[in-house]
DNA sequence: CAGAGTTAGTATCGAGACAGAAGAAACCCG
DNA sequence: CGGGTTTCTTCTGTCTCGATACTAACTCTG
């Protein structure tokens, strides 16, 4: 498409709506870090002359500096690359469970700068509103650009949550609701969207245009990168992987589904299953202890099998993702993938066994950085938003 | 992006390349057929100005036709409606199979126009390019404008074959060797993907931007359709859904897997399961013959609980397509999909029970045109690479 | 160490594609 | 029959682009 065409237009805050060539190229060099015009160029699909004019106004404006000149060993003049300049901006990302709104400050590239939490008493959105407005009180000061939230769920693009089981919400407007506490641009999103987003924009993912993310944690989430694009559907918020049938002589889960996602990988199922074995609670963490290799101890075979199994029903599903989405990048996440330090061997085993061998090698990678991921999500997801605005000059 | 880059420069023929938008225009056109050209200027994002001037050398040439004025009832002027002659080009496409060229003559909507086949003795590329020749002078009146070849295995974009099983073949320029003895653009492509993107612009998938295709015949075929691109990774022409774990009670296939998808679908593997539970030789047709609503004769019983357990199979198969690939879309086709009519509420049964009820209902639709499809799809690839070449004038 | 070669980036300018405005065409309705 | 409505075209100004020619800054070679 040339040019801005009328097509989508925002009308969000102002004027100053960037044409599709500068905002191809703020994403660029926002993704892509210090990068040269003339690489720019041959991405973008546009001349070397094109991208002196274009990143002109955001030189001046000082969304872009110039970085050290580096000239890598080879001939000819030194690249001076073109990189943004993260602290130019701070956006807020919060991620909302049923009982908490958990939050970070980030820089333009969500790095995560800071973080807050408060919790709520009672799911009135009235509470929870006023839970983000204290996030939010603690981790600005006075600078934040926008304010993503993200919840499981699903979530309108105007901001509008349809349906969120955890919070017990039914088109309830969030958006406009934090805006009128808070003040600023507000964003809303499904929770693993904007997980995967993050991944696209900022992690993982950056630079691949098909990829896949699994989350295993209380749930377990998919969400999906196809053609550079994060595939967004109304069923999103469902958690359509929460149950796909992984060991047809597994446990239960609460809805009786037998072996199914959620009753082999959650963190709950796994370690009720241990506690129900052994007669005693115990907890996620202390089921991995127990399972770690050479531990020989009363219960360790117990949770030995136990995460095995849970390997080899998460080995078969990254399997059915690759194959199925035809992605070659599967990205791990979640506070409950700490059960690869113990069954690594078992889950690629799993893997290679549901995948023909002479497939593409499937780029694995798990990002282990606990929690803060979903409140990040949040982030980038107003950081992507908010990329159309860049123009605008500083405050 | 705006206007023709250099970036996607074929240089295949010659000079008379189209801008993106008059590519994009007579692509819309040629796959949603009459369309009025505010209708178009709305969907390409483009004034009605721009609609006159790009449709214009289109009329000149002949490609493109206004239809008769129909006012349907509204006020205002009525519209005349654009739509391309598809008489103006015609199109062969051939489908390789391990003993035959199977081929149809098409026009620019690949509509099947004439159908012809030849079968070589051997799988040597010399005996292959010919019985792809005699297919063509059966089918070319010498109006012919290009070829497609489909086949069963990995095929890169410039038309070499990386490998095909069914044809013992490893790195063979195949688009090459048939230009050289036919003398026309020769277009290769794997089987699956060319059926996907037959039913992506001619077929059950046309205005559909993501959805999935699965087929049963011999083996069981998978393509995928998202971000209105059909995906097309290294690894399409493994069939990587051939060995797809549905039933861990199944029967085994020859490679070993219990109840996967071959093993559970493939016409082969049902009639070979009666024919040996019953001790005599039935063929697929004989199979669904038995198993009809009413029947009740000796075998009847068998060949019911065979032709069930393919339908909960499948089920489970697509509701796994819909909830990974996040599509809404299932198109069904291939010689092996005459179980539905058998068993259409197994299916139906089992892909509700694999899928989470609150999701957007699935449409699965069934193109039931028998093995056409495959040489229709060969035809089709063709097409869309020539669309960029539509601004030539006729010959 | 000089100059040839190479790569990066910039200023100028003309070509091309676009949308907006204005108007013509063809219908409906009262 | 004239006002309203929608479709489509013509004209024109604007904007973005790439080509060209240029400067800049480095490496390599003799």
């Amino acid at each position: 498409m040339a040019r801005t065409t009328a097509r989508e237009d925002t009308a969000d805050t102002a004027d100053p709506v960037l044409s599709d060539s500068s905002r191809d190229l703020a994403r660029e060099v926002l993704i892509h870090g210090p990068i040269a015009r003339a690489e720019l160029g041959r991405r973008l699909g546009l001349s070397p002359a094109s991208l002196s004019r274009l990143s002109k106004p955001f030189l001046d404006r000082g969304i872009f500096v110039e970085g050290p000149e580096l000239s890598e060993g080879s001939v000819g003049r030194p690249v001076k690359p073109l990189d943004v300049r993260v602290d130019t901006r701070r956006f807020i990302g919060i991620k909302l469970t049923g009982e908490a709104a958990l939050g970070v400050s980030t820089d333009l590239r969500a790095t995560e700068l800071g973080s807050a939490q408060a919790s709520f008493a009672d799911t009135s959105v009235a509470a929870v509103v006023d839970a983000v407005r204290r996030v939010v009180v603690a981790l600005d000061d006075g600078s934040a650009t926008a304010i993503g939230i993200s919840l499981g769920g699903n979530v309108l693009e105007t901001g509008v949550v349809q349906r969120a089981p955890f919070l017990g919400w039914r088109d309830i407007d969030l958006a406009a609701a934090v805006h009128e506490s808070v003040g600023l641009p507000v964003v809303v999103e499904n929770d693993v969207v904007a997980l995967t987003a993050a991944e696209h924009w900022f992690g993982a993912g950056r630079g691949l245009t098909d990829f896949a993310v699994l989350t295993i944690g209380a749930g377990v989430g998919y969400g999906l990168v196809a053609g550079d694009r994060v595939t967004r559907t109304a069923d999103v918020g469902l958690g359509l992987l929460g149950h796909y049938p992984l060991d047809a002589t597994g446990p239960l889960c609460m809805e009786g589904h037998r072996g199914c996602s959620t009753a082999m990988l959650s963190m709950g199922a796994m370690s009720a299953q241990v506690s129900t074995a052994l007669g005693r609670p115990l907890d996620y963490d202390e089921v991995l202890a127990l399972a770690a290799p050479g531990r020989e101890e009363p219960g360790s075979v117990v949770a030995r099998a136990v995460v095995e199994a849970a390997a080899r029903a998460l080995g078969r599903l990254v399997a059915a993702v690759a194959n199925i989405a035809m992605v070659s990048t599967v990205i791990l996440s979640g506070e409950g993938i700490g059960l690869l330090t113990v069954a690594r061997d078992v889950l690629d085993a799993a893997i290679a066994q549901d995948r023909d061998p002479d497939a593409s090698p499937l780029d694995l990678v798990v990002d282990d950085s606990g929690f803060t991921p979903w409140a990040r999500g949040a982030a980038a997801v107003a950081i992507q938003r908010s990329v159309a605005n860049l123009g605008r000059a500083e405050h």
